[in-house]
RNA sequence: GCGAACGUAGCUCAGUUGGUUAGAGCGCCUGACUGUGACUCAGGAGGUCGGGGGUUCAAGACCCCUCGUUCGCCCCA
């Protein structure tokens, strides 16, 4: 078959699969708004530093995978990666300083030039939350009970477990960052290829080794609570204390390590083994020093992201759309009769299917096809008596209804 | 970026050790039923077997390349 097909890594979204889509996003938006999240928007790319600057030029989504173009300009643009950045960026942009807690919802597609698998995709959707501004304990808890309330919402929570870390601010990471450092290092010869690559990009990825050499390694290396300081733990201490309060259940692993720079203190994700290898359905942690890398004032934020894509393969059936009623002319003379009458109806906030063509017979199978709820015949017999036959196409019943009074006989059924 | 499996109709899949005009179910279209669906029956359309090259008298089957999907790694949502 050489069909045009697209490009790879991209999806169409037919009307099945985007219902589903919806109903993700509907369910985010609407716990976000209960818990003061208001949705905004940023654009789909930025200048190409926005992006290299906070998440990293040794990441991986910086050094491999992102879409970049040089504009007509001259100048190098990012399709973005992620929605964070962006949202940060606009933050300082429209001088928002003033506005904290800015606590907002956003979600639309990212791009990334991965390896497609199931559950990931070059050009994907996520749901976000940020909430910029905020030092406190508190935002962490909200922000964290946002994500748990919105997978419960969308019948998830049960295949999820949240895992919990902290890592600390930038004077315990970099101490621990060095001991790490120094350790594997003297370990060098054992460590496997990828680990040795880890130990100049990111050392604390060496802990998360699926291998089994180095597991045997990381049994000794040291560990990161003999190296955080006061604040941090206290911090981190406060944060779980909050989600215990909520009745959120966590996993406290002190493995998890993100694979942006920005992160700072507590970092979490919640993930499910229902997909393989891409686990992670919503991820994110406190990036105290984001702002002030973008050429912002110090401004604290905390946030996450959610996969749509993920979200929707695990979540429960998106509720079934409305039932449309079919509108079925017979004859000519009825044709401009319904015409007018499907327009009113419409208007009357009623949802009416008219096919274009067909005899009565192949627009009952369509009306049927579509599930319509119910189906109006108008011909000659009902047009001289200002009436309809309105059929009920669960129950297999019709009667005959004057036009006058079919906006409401149909509002009582529907 | 690394390793592996898979790719036959719109969809899900058959297709013997290479051997005539490549099949089924579902779906679609038409009719039985020119004013009545979800049932039934009868017909029909739809395929350059992902694409390109090679081996052979002969390739959907075998070999190479390529594109795509899936699984694992890496990484992430």
């Amino acid at each position: 078959m050489s069909l045009p097909q697209p490009v790879r890594g991209t999806h169409d979204l037919l009307p099945e699969e985007f219902a589903r889509h919806a109903h993700v996003q509907g369910t985010a938006r609407e716990m976000a708004a209960r818990f003061g999240y208001a949705e905004m928007a940023t654009p789909i790319f930025e200048f190409t530093e926005v992006f290299a600057r906070t998440m990293g030029e040794s990441s991986d989504v910086v050094s491999k995978e992102m879409y970049s173009f040089e504009s007509r300009s001259g100048e190098s643009m990012t399709l973005r990666p992620e929605y964070t950045a962006g949202i940060c960026r606009a933050f300082i942009s429209n001088g928002l300083q003033q506005n904290v807690p800015f606590k907002v919802f956003a979600a639309g597609p990212m791009f990334r030039y991965e390896r497609p698998q199931k559950g990931r995709q070059r050009q994907f959707h996520q749901i976000d939350v940020e909430c910029i501004g905020a030092a406190e304990a508190k935002a962490d808890i909200e922000v964290v009970a946002l994500g748990a309330a919105i997978l419960d919402a969308l019948g998830v929570m049960e295949k999820c477990t949240l895992e919990i870390n902290t890592l600390g601010d930038t004077e315990s990471r970099q101490a621990y960052r060095a001991a790490l450092v120094d350790y594997f290092n003297d370990h060098k010869s054992s460590l496997s290829q990828d680990s040795l690559d880890r130990l100049t990009r990111n050392p604390l990825r060496i802990l998360d080794s699926k291998d089994k050499g180095d597991r045997v390694i990381v049994e000794q290396a040291p560990i990161f609570t003999d190296y955080l300081n006061s604040y941090s733990s206290d911090f981190f201490d406060e944060v779980l204390e909050g989600l215990s309060l909520l009745g959120i259940e966590y996993h406290l692993n002190r493995r998890l390590v993100r694979g942006l720079d920005y992160y700072t203190h507590t970092a979490f994700e919640f993930v499910t083994t229902a997909l393989g290898a891409q686990g992670a359905v919503i991820a994110g942690g406190r990036y105290d020093g984001l702002i002030e890398t973008l050429g912002g004032k110090p401004t604290p934020g905390i946030g996450w992201a959610g996969g749509i894509e993920r979200l929707a393969m695990l979540a429960d059936e998106a509720p079934a759309a409305v039932r449309p009623v079919a509108l079925i002319p017979v004859g000519e003379e009825a044709d401009a009769v319904a015409a007018k009458l499907a327009h009113q109806l419409r208007k009357d906030g009623i949802s009416i299917e008219m096919a274009f063509k067909g005899n009565v017979g192949k627009r009952m199978k369509r009306a049927n096809k579509l599930n319509a709820r119910a189906a109006i015949l108008i011909g000659e017999d009902e047009l001289v008596r200002d009436v309809c036959t309105l059929r009920d196409l669960d129950q297999g019943e019709q009667s005959e209804v004057p036009l006058a009074s079919l906006s409401s006989a149909l509002r009582r059924l529907l």
